[in-house]
DNA sequence: CTAGAATGCTTTAGGCTTAATCTATTCAAG
DNA sequence: CTTGAATAGATTAAGCCTAAAGCATTCTAG
């Protein structure tokens, strides 16, 4: 998963802030580093996590997020509800769910009443590969977020959510017809 | 805009948004939850801008980034060097630089004084592209980021780079890169 | 000079992801 | 009931990305 320019532009281009025009330019160049610098973070942690599934449990992300998904719904999900809450295709869920479905994490199950759908489902063996897998991730997003105060942790959180609903609106603005 | 517009707005297979945060568990640990938020708000801005490059200059985020780099050292970069900057592997780097050299966006240059490695430059072409879509870019990211004051921009930022640097840490130590 | 190690890059195999299209089923209107 | 639209899911083609292996070149001891 790249992203745009994950290194930060730390060239110093030492500002002038004379005029309007330039302290506007600087603004501009504020909000690029700060969007190159969320990549960063993100893609960082998210490495991180990609190599302790790959190493210590043989898995993947995705597949990590799906059964995630799923251990918090023990009646199961539809293909439809999952890939709404993971925020990924439809044709994306149906491969990775094959895939646990081979191996006996997860289990589809015939929806009553539509024949199209069914619930998908974890397994027995599901639910425990799942518990090891969470406790090794929980545990690491704890320590990597541990240089954090709770202050801090509390303001990211709320600006996080501010950039989030901004940018929601701004998505739904645009593409919502 | 263009062609792709077409299809039907409601298309079941329309990339779906969803909050992977604000259903979490109550009782979840607040690390797990700033790590889906800043997972959420990175997708969602990053989903935007794949989008706006495909369909306003069918391109893509990978493509994009790497122009961007280039546009930078007018005098070329290895792709040893692209490869580092992107934080990608080099085989990653190799298929989109053969992408971008058949469309004559960049060009590869023999690097005097040592037959193995060559210089990845963009061409006049490139650079010329290159401009349209960073102005187009630009002017997203800042216009979603608008809705942050100056002051908590500067504060995400501070954050994130304290994120960025104790997740640095950790994972030099673990890794020995 | 000459192995052998290191380096720069490419190739390969495989998984993830998307947009677009397809099939089967359900729903809604006449 | 019938027809046509909408929905659930699968499939396909194409691009991204990685780890690992491979090839050619360069470097470094001896």
């Amino acid at each position: 998963m790249l992203r745009v320019a994950a290194i930060d532009p730390s060239d110093g281009a030492r500002a002038p802030r004379a005029d309007r025009e330039t302290s506007a330019r600087a603004d501009d160049h504020r909000a690029l580093r700060l969007w190159l610098r969320l990549l960063t973070c993100t893609q960082l942690l998210e490495r991180h996590m990609r190599n302790l599934l790959r190493l210590r449990f043989g898995t993947t992300l995705p597949r990590f997020d799906l059964m995630s998904r799923l251990e918090r719904y023990p009646e199961g999900l539809k293909m439809k509800e999952l890939s709404h809450h993971l925020m990924v295709t439809g044709g994306n869920v149906t491969g990775i769910v094959d895939q646990l479905v081979r191996e006996r994490l997860v289990e589809r199950l015939p929806e009553p009443g539509d024949r199209r759908a069914f619930r998908v489902r974890l397994t027995r063996v599901g639910y425990d590969a799942f518990g090891k897998m969470a406790r090794a991730h929980e545990e690491w997003i704890v320590s990597v977020l541990s240089g954090l105060s709770r202050r801090e942790h509390a303001e990211l959180f709320r600006l996080l959510a501010k950039v989030k609903s901004h940018a929601l609106e701004i998505t739904e603005r645009k593409d919502g017809a």
